[in-house]
DNA sequence: CTTATTGCAAAGTGTTTGCATCTTA
DNA sequence: TAAGATGCAAACACTTTGCAATAAG
């Protein structure tokens, strides 16, 4: 989705990140440098615990804890963005350079599939004008099942395919 | 939304939920009943943890695993739907005769309103015409700020307002 | 050198499970 | 009276918190 090359992507991000911990008083610390180096590198949504075998496993030490605060700082500064697909588990993805999009869920699997719908755009538009406020953010999630859904085909609407 | 007084309402869904519980194999029990009545004594979203509270504060003898249980039933005849705000908690909603809508959230009191908007039909249509398979639900939130709303204004979108 | 941050473990919270007891059909 | 349901408590899973040790600025 991005004209950029993942190795400039993430210098972009490692940059903004760095910014936004300056100027808002806090430490650039080498952990919370590479749980965003290791979050850019999935291309899945990933849970804090996913996140944290991962790094375990790279021999990274880091802690839960660290996880969890370093990631409320990466959805203030809009780095990330957490989603509840009606399971009591938070699931986060990168945002930056992102094309918005919306979800499409195998009730069966639980597999993500990405989609886009520039309509969306004019419901928010028409609710916030009906309600005088300023709509932050939306969330649009469609459950269905997967078994007929093929994986590979070429639809202009679907971006990726995740797990 | 619904033409039916609350009385006879509830006498028709405790049929439909009888008929689910015969049809299904399982047994009408004191407590499924009583659950289900408390459920659409209630107007607004509601948690286990609350629904459980409430129950015991009419001192009818409940268990939260019977509530647990009985809630997955009646999800799955279609009386209740589950909700998660982005919290990790669910949140349930009685849907038998209320008109379909979706949810505008407050982002700092965590109030809930709801409103339709026909044009999500039209979406949904299309991601399944382009994907090939059959939606069964969809969830719809706008996150905002209420400090601008004004809960009683009369507006043909907003159904109405909740906790 | 001061104070934010880390990391561990303990505590919290919502949900699920195991099992003895009870009850519907 | 046999299989299913209840209710309690223990177990679980995810998240938050407390605090001593550490390190950024």
């Amino acid at each position: 989705m991005s004209a950029m090359s993942n190795t400039n992507q993430i210098d972009d991000v490692k940059k903004l990140f760095s910014d936004y911990l300056v100027n808002n008083g806090h430490r650039q610390t080498p952990e919370r440098i590479s749980i965003l180096s290791e979050i850019y590198d999935q291309d899945n949504h990933f849970s804090v615990e996913l996140l944290y075998i991962i790094m375990k496993n790279r021999n990274l030490s880091i802690s839960r804890a660290t996880i969890y605060n370093t990631i409320e700082l990466l959805i203030d500064c809009g780095l990330i963005i957490k989603h509840q697909f009606g399971k009591n588990i938070a699931q986060y993805e990168k945002s930056y350079a992102y094309k918005q999009h919306d979800h499409l869920i195998c009730m069966d699997c639980g597999k993500v599939f990405e989609f886009c719908d520039p309509r969306i755009h004019q419901i928010q538009k028409t609710t916030e004008e009906m309600n005088n406020l300023k709509i932050v953010k939306h969330s649009l999630n469609f459950y269905g099942k997967c078994n007929t859904l093929e994986e590979n085909k070429s639809c202009k609407y679907i971006i990726s395919n995740k797990v």
